[in-house]
This record gives C-alpha cells, sequence and structure tokens, in this order.
DNA sequence: CTTGAAAAGAACTGCCT
DNA sequence: AGGCAGTTCTTTTCAAG
C-alpha cells in the first residue's frame, strides 16, 4: 500500500516542495546526481502514485476574491437525504474550493472563496442554507494562512 | 489591488488549474493563440502576482500517512499568550501541514497528518495539547475530499 | 496580435558500468 | 541502481509584419 522511499526519494520531494519548478538537472547538481538518474526517480515517483501532480498557486485576493471562509456543515435530516445528493449540490456552487466529507462534530467541511463580505453573505443565504439536508453551519473567515512541509515517510 | 483579467487569461488559467504541466505551446492551440503570445500571458500573470507559483501535489496516504485531521482551537488564556508564540509552536510540530488564523468559533484552524489513528492520538496529546495557550480543540477526521475550480475574477 | 527562427535548456531514450 | 551521450521538445528571446 505504502511506498518504500529512500533518502534520496525524500530530498528529491523534499525540494520540490519548495520549488516545484526547478529541472531535474538543477535538483540533481544539489543532491549530487546525474540529470536522467534524477529524473528518472522523479518518474517513478509520479507512476508509483506518490507525487500526483503539479498544481498552480492562484492568489485569490488578487483575483478580486478577498474572502475565503471555511464552513462546518452538519446535515439534519441524515438518511433522508443522501450524501451523494448532498455532495452534487455543494460542489456545484461556483465558489465552493474545497468538499471534505469529515468525521466528527460536522459531516462536511468546505472551503468557500467571495469577493467580500456581503458576496459570501449572498452565497451562503442563496447557495449554501438551501443545500439538501443541510443542518448546522459553523463559519470561520481567514484572516491568514500559513503552509508547512509535513512529514515525509 | 486587484488585476484585470481578460477572457484568455481566464481561460489560461482554468486550462492550467486542469493541468499545471502543459506547455505554452500546447495550450496555445487549444486557444487558438500562438506560443509566444501565450507564454507572455503566463508571464504577465506570474509577474501581477495572480499566478503564484506551482506546487506539487503528494498523496499522503501512499507515504503512509492514511489519516488527516482538521482540528479547529481556541486559545483559552487570550491576551497572556500571544498570537505569535502558539503560531511560532504550532508551525513547529513536524506533522502540521497548514495553520490558519481565522475569525469565528475558533482562533486558529489547523490541518495535521498522521500515520493512523494512534499516531494522530500522540500528536494530539503530547503536541498539540501542550501548545501554549490552547482552549477548546475540535477535530474532524478526513474520509475523502474533492477540489473544485473555483471563481475566476 | 501574428509568424518564423534561433539559441539555450529541459525532457526523454538507449546503452554501458 | 547510476552515468554518459545523444535526440527531441519546450522555453525563451528575438526580428519583422
Amino acid at each position: 500500500m505504502s511506498f518504500a522511499l529512500d533518502d534520496l526519494d525524500r530530498a528529491i520531494l523534499r525540494a520540490l516542495r519548495e520549488d516545484a519548478t526547478q529541472s531535474a538537472g538543477a535538483l540533481g547538481r544539489k543532491l549530487h546526481l546525474s540529470q536522467p538518474a534524477t529524473w528518472r526517480r522523479i518518474k517513478r515517483l509520479e507512476e508509483a502514485g506518490v507525487l500526483v501532480g503539479r498544481r498552480i498557486d492562484l492568489d485569490h485576493t488578487a483575483l478580486g476574491f478577498g474572502v475565503t471562509v471555511f464552513l462546518g456543515i452538519k446535515l439534519a435530516a441524515k438518511g433522508r437525504v443522501s450524501l451523494e445528493d448532498f455532495e452534487r449540490a455543494v460542489t456545484a456552487i461556483p465558489e465552493v474550493q474545497v468538499v471534505q466529507h469529515v468525521l466528527g462534530l460536522f459531516d462536511y467541511r468546505v472551503r468557500v472563496t467571495a469577493r467580500d463580505l456581503p458576496d459570501f453573505e449572498r452565497v451562503l443565504r442563496r447557495r449554501i442554507m438551501t443545500l439538501p439536508g443541510v443542518g448546522q453551519v459553523e463559519a470561520n473567515v481567514l484572516l491568514s494562512e500559513e503552509r508547512r512541509p509535513g512529514p515525509l515517510g
């Protein structure tokens, strides 16, 4: 199930997390590895499903979406409305960036972006609160966010 | 403050969100734009700070970290412990992937990854609960996650 | 904006240790 | 596994329309 990484693989992933644009050649020079050897290791990590892909990082504030809100949603009429129906409806909302099915006090965690607070209120009232089966909703407005490396193997 | 995107810029960002690895030439072909024109637009988006960068997407389950937990943390002794002290301590925990300063019922939202539930319990008891100023803690265990495009300008 | 081109660099392939 | 050499493709920059 899990993939056996050696020190070199870990070093490669650590470096790519810092800068995903660097080439296999540049990376290899840092690790005292040749360009093809580095490239083959990256390919192997991709094929093993460890390195899933590369995604672009957008500044939503620069795009005019200055408000990010995290919602915790508890379904009210469980059993009456299927999780699939709820998920279909929530993922169809344009302002929704991430939908997480979770275990705990809430059933779902949703990341929503809006232009400003009035815009967020519109999304909340007309889109979120009208979702099928929605019960208790908790909201947290994002002030600042910091990403950390996290553990590797 | 915000950047004026035209339809072509939006199409480029939409395409790059689907696949961040595609070349400017391939992208231009889809949009009926030449390779240099597409390349210049991507550069302009980067320089404007809209396209912040590219990051790799890792499968933490494949790396042996099958458990992801979202924590809501409320500080107990506000004023006695500075936010900076708390942030410094929480970002120093290796298992912490994201730290979000938020407004609402909680003061911080934290994304934590662990090998399994016993491992998560260890992190929670020895690392999280011992943080300076930590008060109420709420946890949600991730079952599944779906990322959506989100709005663009 | 376009096309065309050229130089540099990165990605990919085969072969050999 | 890793390195070397070579080919193909992309990036990056230019000139000209």
